[in-house]
DNA sequence: CGTTGAATTGATACTGGTCAATTCTAGTGG
DNA sequence: CCACTAGAATTGACCAGTATCAATTCAACG
């Protein structure tokens, strides 16, 4: 969801065009839409849906997921402002896309985005890289939950949210949008092993709770040693 | 790896043209490419290096793994024939890709590659197919590794490897071209418990063993339940 | 045949899961 | 403003599944 080495060319995107006719960037595709509001809870497609429309967040915070036959639920990423839902859908949406908090969303046909983006050799490329870095960041959750124990996934998973809203390098002090059991179904734990998590990491002096949904990372290199991040300032 | 609600899209591509300058089918473009040959081990491209070439197999297996700081090896995917490389790489190639039997390949420059598909109105819907597929077996691994245990893993992967090689559908019975580590570098545990899940598997009658790399699928609806797969006949 | 690495099996330890309280927090109504 | 309530979060005791460590068996190859 969120490939390090690949963020500073989403930060490349320029401020507003005032295009006309040829969107230079692919949330231009987007910006002339109206705004949908959902509520906590409600979904903005479901998987096996046809694969009608792609929806780009412009305020808060979504989940995707799956619902496995014997009912566990699977959640296979969080969505953030800026995120486009449905890019690497096909036919049908392969996840249910659904609100965590009061989200803002505009909305472009699948037909009308792709032709948008076929026809421009700027937005092209855009696409790709958006889809290389969701397969990045596909892969490093398919490690995270292959080769990772609690710590570690709890760890990366903090640091991973601090990236992803700090636009500010040093915030340190991050909302957690979801609940316990979001991060369950997301990291591959139950709620209890989510608790007693971050009641180790704080044990430790690495991580301190404001609330139940405030987090301040109080030491964010050890974090990330936690998180089995190389740490690169050491070499 | 597999998304047969994705496949369909794919069937409505035209039938080969009799082109001349212009590949009608992503294959095309390697074809003309002069066959490679690894042994195996043998490394294609490495995680890190400058991502200037992808290659299409054209036989044997390979495996795709990273490195972690600790020196586990998390190995993300199998490539088969058919299967192209470094799809989804941008700048750098986010894996190792390495000849777990003799392989054939064919290469061609990412340069090459992108202005041939960037060209051709034909292509560019197969590379999105492409990538949406890959997207898919990515989703589908997050999901094994996350939620399933011993026996739904190595089920599923047997399944996958039966419906990957059986072009024909029946045959039931795989030659398993990886060791016991790949697998279970794959599958997110040790040697010891993919071969005790193998051995319960078999105890069960599930499966047999002709030797150890060739297992017989006796029993495939059993082995989709024990994968947790819907089971979509009993509808 | 003996050697060697892969695969299997066994005994035990550890991590995370399950089940059961208990505590916390945001609402709600008195 | 203060109980009261309901759901979320946390903690604890115990259990199950997988890892670890240690043999042992197997199979290919010289």
């Amino acid at each position: 969801m969120f490939s390090p080495d690949l963020l500073p060319a989403t930060r490349s995107a320029p401020p507003a065009y005032p295009l006309v006719s040829e969107p230079a960037d692919l949330s231009q595709i987007f910006v002339r839409q109206p705004i949908e509001k959902l509520q906590p809870g409600e979904a903005v497609f479901c998987e096996a849906d046809p694969a009608t429309d792609l929806v780009q967040v412009t305020e808060g915070c979504l989940r995707r997921y799956r619902i496995l036959p014997d009912g566990r639920r699977a959640i296979t990423g969080f969505a953030f402002p800026g995120d486009v839902l449905g890019l690497a859908s096909m036919d049908q949406y392969s996840y249910t896309a659904e609100a965590v908090t009061p989200v803002k969303l505009r909305r472009v046909s699948r037909r009308r985005f792709h032709a948008l983006v076929d026809d421009s050799a700027q937005l092209r490329p855009q696409l790709l890289l958006k889809l290389s870095q969701e397969m990045t960041a596909a892969q490093e959750q398919m490690i995270l939950l292959g080769q990772k124990g609690a710590e570690e996934r709890v760890a990366s998973f903090l640091l991973t949210l601090a990236r992803r809203r700090g636009d500010t390098v040093a915030p340190v002090e991050i909302e957690i949008p979801m609940s316990r059991l979001d991060m369950a179904d997301y990291l591959g734990f139950t709620i209890e092993t989510v608790c007693r998590t971050i009641t180790k990491l704080k044990d430790a002096g690495l991580i301190s709770l404001k609330d139940r949904r405030t987090i301040r990372l109080c030491n964010v290199t050890a974090l990330q040693q936690q998180a089995g991040e190389a740490d690169e300032n050491s070499v």
